[in-house]
DNA sequence: TGTTGTCTATCTATCACTAGGTAGGTTCCC
DNA sequence: GGGAACCTACCTAGTGATAGATAGACAACA
């Protein structure tokens, strides 16, 4: 019972290997401008906010085209949050890295956030298909699963580093949840607010979180 | 252009008064508990997540017989938030109240989320609506956009109040959207991993907004 | 009293449209 | 030739919404 999936490998009909920045399997030509068009659309309107045509008229092909790249609304979605998760965590580095201060680290996944808001106007995709949690199918819910606990193991691994003031009188995983929580309900409360500087008054008060000692 | 919606008088077919713990026009009969599906539903599903048909055979009655009540999805949209609002509001109760702490006054706060979580097992229905903002009806957005300012303006008052601590570093009112998108993150994180505790681990920390010094 | 008119709440049936999904054919290139 | 990528054409199931009818309650009036 359940939905024993193996771990994510999506069903690309076709994996072109992209020797980029990244070197992981990232479908380019159609079914790499499908997986942007479907990850755009998402982060707007949510997984029951956009269709196989919408995308389909956004990349100019038919909707049975984008049936053949992805065979399902449910593989395309949990693609979808694949990649997202993978370029996500990629852009955030390694969180023990020696050459960059764990203030410096924090500065950079609140900056992630705020570029999805300021430049992207766009949700964190996690955290739109978050809150519709139950009405996701199970692969593509178990993906957005997998990108809080990735992200509370690399913000708890900062905050674990001895390095600034005290460690803080919650234990790191508490604050890690605490940031990632607070980040994903600012991009919320500012996007409905049309208010970018809402963020960042929300923002702001990350350091709490980083210097319990002020 | 635009929409100069009057401040949302909702479009009930047959308002009975109910004369209970709040005096305000609350359809019973059908209508309120169409009311009461569609809040359920839109706080599990979201906006795109449920249709009349839903509602319909959850209440016993046809489709057609919900679009009577309610001519439009829209305008059942903005009845359902504008009537979470309320309730909402009167069980805060005065955030200048001097038989109430600004403590309690807190706590009683945070409880409400913890409620939607553990009792209902429901998102915060304007968390959800508000994370999907894009693809609402604007009058249902501007239902959503009034819920979370009402809700900023209640947590600065008590945030302003002069009894604990050190008045805090941020202003009062960075703190009361903090708390906000605090507390609407960490409903959909708790929700996507499964675990209560996680709110409480994030719940945990809002003492740093209220007390900056301790 | 009985009739007439009106209202409420619901029904059946249908509208035009969109959803995700499929079968089979065409085009193009190695 | 064969396969990759795309097409046309279609399906079933559902969407929000509307039209028209009906049963029952209620009041007004002759």
């Amino acid at each position: 019972m359940g939905f024993p999936f193996v771990l994510s490998t999506p069903i690309y009909r076709s994996i072109d290997i992209f020797a980029g920045e990244m070197n992981m399997a990232t479908p380019t030509g159609k079914a790499g401008e499908i997986l942007d068009s479907a990850e755009r659309q998402a982060r707007r309107r949510g997984y029951n906010g956009f269709s196989f045509r919408d995308l389909a008229a956004d990349v100019g092909i038919k909707s049975a085209s984008v049936h053949y790249h992805f065979p399902t609304k449910a593989e395309l979605g949990a693609a979808v949050a694949q990649r997202y998760i993978e370029r996500f965590m990629a852009h955030l580095g390694d969180p023990a890295d020696p050459e960059v201060a764990p203030d410096a680290l924090l500065e950079r996944y609140v900056a992630a956030f705020r570029r999805a808001l300021v430049r992207d106007r766009q949700m964190c995709l996690c955290g739109l298909l978050g809150a519709e949690v139950e009405s996701l199918p199970p692969k593509v819910a178990a993906e957005v699963r997998r990108f809080f606990e990735q992200n509370v193991a690399w913000l708890a691994a900062v905050l674990s580093r001895p390095n600034r003031g005290a460690p803080g009188n919650e234990p790191a995983e508490a604050r890690a949840l605490a940031i990632l929580a607070l980040l994903e309900g600012a991009l919320v409360v500012a996007r409905t607010l049309k208010r970018d500087a809402v963020f960042d008054q929300i923002a702001g008060t990350v350091t709490s979180f980083a210097a319990p000692d002020g």
